[in-house]
DNA sequence: GTATTAATTAATCATTGGTCAATAAATTTA
DNA sequence: TAAATTTATTGACCAATGATTAATTAATAC
């Protein structure tokens, strides 16, 4: 029996959080479940639901954690003179994250909620720093009064990377063309829209 | 036990497929299951993978009717004399489609398939026929030298709606913007950019 | 009518998410 | 220090799931 004073209720979730992660990103977001967890951090089954609400809740917070981790990634990216400088590296840095950490990205997109989840607010704000990235990116587009349109555009601009990730880590993107360069188009044709 | 000559192969199996959708169509993906199947059409889950190679199989050919269905529906929209009506109209249709079936629609983007699974031949054939929609909407913006480019804009269009859907299914898209708002940003930033 | 072939079943396996009474460990009280 | 109390952890469950397969039953051929 794991002795109830190993870890206190914090390092057991950060415990537990990054044995998930190394499951996933070894084996996929598949092998993910409560009692291989449970087992590789030395505890059982149980103890999962003391530290998170339910299978929902585990991959709400590992999925917020990427996606904290993607956007790090992209913020460091250094500063870029042009608009289309900006866009093509953040591009990039998107590609890159997602090529680095297949699996764990791959959850971002596939994991198997329930029916009616809905993501937390944790995982939404998250969502929205990501959004600032690419407003960042775009500002010189836009005049002052048109920061819905920007930020309409940022949403749109997010949907479709959304989607062809979605279609690349399922391998229904189509062969005669790479994810980095679909990105890139994706960044050419909202650059010929809006420059 | 159901009598061996009640349904021919063909017969049962569209008769599974059709159960299956009807499943789907009233609780869900996730009320998909072998047993659930079989009791519904008077057999056991045996006969099941007697009819489909598996639970992949299973899935990826109801995906398949659907698009099918949707390319359909999306087919008989009458012709329209520009590219910006034919391309809103076509955007519509998409979104009409996916409102009037949401479901059957959340299943092609998030049916639980196994980790490796790519989909058929079949199913690769019937997103090829939308692709075919979406080019000849878009028939005018191209000269005849430019048909890799146009093909490739396709993907991308399509790609950039799959992604609105997929998010829109999560509640991940945001509340100040509807589905069909978004999908008409999208159809609009392409024609700023190829018009 | 018997032998052969093939469809269907029922039992079974391994695994899953989830719950909860029992148990063991830590803390407080006396 | 010893007993009483609180709380973390367990392990035994439950109801499902996808999948396999030997046995059974129905249809067909001889």
């Amino acid at each position: 029996m794991a002795r109830r004073s190993d870890h206190t209720r914090a390092e057991l979730k950060k415990l537990a959080l990054d044995s998930a992660r190394e499951i996933v990103r070894k084996d996929g977001i598949s092998a993910l479940s409560t009692r291989k967890l449970a087992t590789k951090i030395g505890y059982t089954s149980g103890t999962i639901y003391q530290i998170f609400k339910n299978r929902d809740d585990l991959g709400d917070q590992l999925n917020t954690q990427t996606v904290t981790r993607l956007f790090e990634h992209c913020r460091d990216i250094p500063a870029q003179a042009s608009v289309q400088l900006r866009l093509r590296k953040l591009a990039e840095g998107f590609v890159a994250f997602a090529s680095q950490n297949t699996n764990e990205w791959d959850a971002v997109i596939n994991y198997p909620f329930t029916r009616d989840y809905r993501p937390s607010e944790g995982y939404n704000l998250q969502i929205e720093q990501l959004m600032g990235l690419i407003c960042e990116a775009t500002i010189d587009l836009y005049d002052a009064n048109q920061k819905v349109q920007q930020l309409r555009d940022a949403r749109l601009l997010w949907a479709s990377l959304y989607g062809i990730f979605s279609l690349a880590s399922a391998g229904r993107l189509g062969e005669e063309r790479t994810l980095n360069e679909t990105v890139a188009d994706l960044a050419d044709l909202y650059l010929a829209a809006r420059s």
